[in-house]
DNA sequence: CGTCTATTTGAATGTACTCAAAAGCGGTGG
DNA sequence: CCACCGCTTTTGAGTACATTCAAATAGACG
């Protein structure tokens, strides 16, 4: 059943789990089914769970003071999610997560987190270099959005995640991208007529 | 000499370290003096360090095919800094960091850094805080950039570090704002005017 | 004082935006 | 099976804001 949690692990860490460890981990992670657009961490509410995308998608987003939606980032089979502000300091979550499909998820809340830690020095390597590369990613995604006009943003991350348009309306590409629904329109459509 | 690091590492942690332990730390972190204008770490180049900034002050930037700048962070008394993305990996960096004064950091390498968290725990702890706050930090800064405009960033920029421009020059606070020297100089005008 | 760099200002341009409406698409119920 | 509804995407026209190019002013430093 958390099968796919220990492959993500070991792939990361390069390194194998022992039986004994996988099954300590595995009593930790609770498995959640959810619906399409069911909303399971809000802004302003305290969320101390960690979540690992077992199956299906969910974005992560911001409402700002227009009402507008920002896509901070998208979450498919094998990413980690979640509102780390609030994991971490048990204040209320900066950002809201929800499902775009209907979504498996396995949730460890934050004092087993710590017990997972304690116990299993190789969980607390895997969980730091997660942290480390979103982290980098982030500043990554920073420099781009910068020094790359929202054309090449786009090209650039469906050459990352082809698959990303068949899963996710385009509206909240769009809003991922920093742009709104009708420059992406515009954007694609002018790469059609470029070939 | 090493009193800065010691503050701030107790100060994050909220738990002081024994002289032991910060005698260890001393060993580790090298002191480096530099000029105004230095360049010391170098896009395409590895830099497995990481510096603490002690006095004076840095940015992390990248330049564009453009050959545009575009800056990434600022580093002042008291800030951690360097490429992750080197440090941790082995590679080539991805940023650049220069001096934007007469800086004094203390440089920690990696080898040093590992030793550093296998035998102080509470190092290792300092810095798994130190990376989720930079973390957070970004994914706070990708989500202002798309929800606010330029002169609200420049409001809350001014607002959080109300010294940058005294010790910045205005055309590295545009490129940190993602927007260039003379379109921050219009909106500093319009700002002036309002009052 | 002169030179170099940073900042400001002006005018024209361009890119993404807003507002608005039409077209496309999927699902539901008559 | 088709008509209708809601939602997404596309398209059009006018607008706003930051950009570019250019030049003038201001500041810093020798």
């Amino acid at each position: 059943m958390h099968n796919n949690i220990r492959k993500n692990i070991e792939a990361k860490l390069n390194q194998r789990l022992t039986a004994a460890e996988f099954e300590k981990l595995s009593g930790w992670f609770v498995p959640i089914q959810l619906e399409n657009k069911v909303q399971f961490v809000n802004e302003n509410q305290i969320s101390r769970n960690l979540y690992f995308v077992d199956s299906g998608a969910t974005h992560t987003f911001i409402i700002d003071k227009k009402g507008e939606l920002h896509t901070v980032q998208f979450g498919f089979e094998g990413y980690w999610i979640g509102d780390m502000y609030s994991f971490f300091s048990g204040k209320p979550a900066i950002f809201n997560v929800e499902t775009l499909e209907p979504t498996t998820l396995f949730a460890m809340n934050y004092v087993d987190f710590e017990k997972a830690c304690k116990q299993i020095t190789k969980f607390e390597m895997f969980f730091r270099i997660l942290v480390q590369n979103g982290y980098l990613n982030s500043l990554q995604r920073i420099a781009s959005t910068f020094s790359e006009d929202a054309e090449q943003r786009y090209l650039s991350l469906i050459k990352k995640q082809p698959d990303l348009l068949q899963r996710v309306p385009q509206y909240l590409v769009a809003s991922y991208l920093g742009i709104k629904p009708q420059s992406l329109s515009r954007i694609r459509q002018k790469l059609v007529k470029k070939k």
